[in-house]
DNA sequence: TGATACTTGACTATTTTAGTCGGGTATATA
DNA sequence: TATATACCCGACTAAAATAGTCAAGTATCA
C-alpha cells in the first residue's frame, strides 16, 4: 500500500500555490522550482486539476493558475479524486468466479477492506488545504 | 494508493487458516482451492509468514500450517509487515537534493504524511485475526 | 510580433506486481 | 521401504502501473 508521486506532487503543488496567489496567478514554472517537481508532469496534474474545477487557468505572459475556490473548501479527498489516486481495496467483481462472489468462506476478508477505505477517507475529507498551510505556519514559528 | 493482492492474500489465508486449524494443519493445498489463490503464490507468502513466526509449518503428509499464536494476538500489522505491505508515504532521502531537505517551502506536506502514516497503522494495529473471524460470524447469522 | 505560459496527446523507460516454473527435502502411511 | 503428500527455495517472466518526456500546438500580454 502506497501513496503514489502524483497525489503526492498535487498536494505539494496546491500549497505551494495557495500561499502565493494572493494577487497574481502562480505559474507552473515558479512551482516547478520551487518543489523540484518536473515541469511536464505539473502540466499533466494540473490539467486534471482544472477539470475538476480545483484550480483556474490564466493563459499567457504573467499567466498561471489560482485556487478556484477557498482553501478551506479543497479538502484532500476532492485533490486525490482530481488526480485518480484511489484509495483502492478490494474490487469484488462480479464477472469473476474467484475472488468475491457472496458465497461461502470467499471474501472473508470483504468487510474489512471497506472499513479500512472509510477510515482513511475519512481522513482525507476531514483535512482542507487551509489546515496544511495553517499547520506549516505554526511548526515553522 | 492501494492494497495489493499480496496483503490482501495474507490475510485471506491466516482467516481461512484460524477458522480450520483447530486440530490438524491446514495445506496450503486447501487454502488455494477455497480462497482461489494460486498455489506457487500462496508459498511464497507463507514463507514469509513463517520466518516472521506468526504460523508454523508441518512437513509431510497431512501436513500444513498451523498459527504460531493466538488469532487475538495476531494483528493486521504484523501480516503486512511480514508480507512487506508497507504503508509507503513520503520517502524523505537525505541524499537527493530535491523534495525533502527541511528547508524552505520544501517539504510543506511532510507532517500529512506522517500523520496519514499514523492514522492508517493506527488502524492496523488494533485489528487483529479474531476480530475478523468474530465479524465474520456475526454478519453471517 | 515575440515571449511567456497554458493545452493536449502520444510516447517510453523503469519499476512493481502477480504470478509461474523447476527443482529440491521431510514425513506419514501403506 | 516406497510413495504420495506437502512444505521449501530461488530464479524467471508477462503484464500493468508509474513517472515521467517530448512535440506541437493556442492564448495573451507587452
Amino acid at each position: 500500500m502506497k501513496l503514489t508521486s502524483k497525489g503526492r506532487y498535487a498536494v505539494m503543488a496546491l500549497v505551494d500555490l495557495a500561499r502565493f496567489d494572493n494577487i497574481n496567478p502562480v505559474s507552473l514554472r515558479d512551482i516547478s522550482l520551487r518543489q523540484g517537481i518536473s515541469l511536464d508532469y505539473l502540466e499533466q496534474i494540473f490539467s486534471k486539476l482544472r477539470k475538476k474545477e480545483i484550480v483556474q487557468s490564466v493563459r499567457g505572459t504573467q499567466g498561471g493558475y489560482v485556487l478556484n475556490k477557498k482553501a478551506k473548501e479543497i479538502k484532500l479527498t476532492n485533490i486525490f479524486d482530481a488526480v485518480d489516486e484511489k484509495v483502492k481495496t478490494v474490487q469484488c467483481k462480479k464477472e469473476s468466479k474467484k475472488g468475491c462472489n457472496g458465497k461461502s468462506t470467499k471474501c472473508l476478508t470483504h468487510n474489512l477492506w471497506d472499513e479500512l477505505e472509510n477510515h482513511i477517507n475519512n481522513f482525507f475529507e476531514k483535512k482542507s488545504l487551509e489546515d496544511l498551510i495553517k499547520d506549516n505556519v505554526e511548526r515553522r514559528i
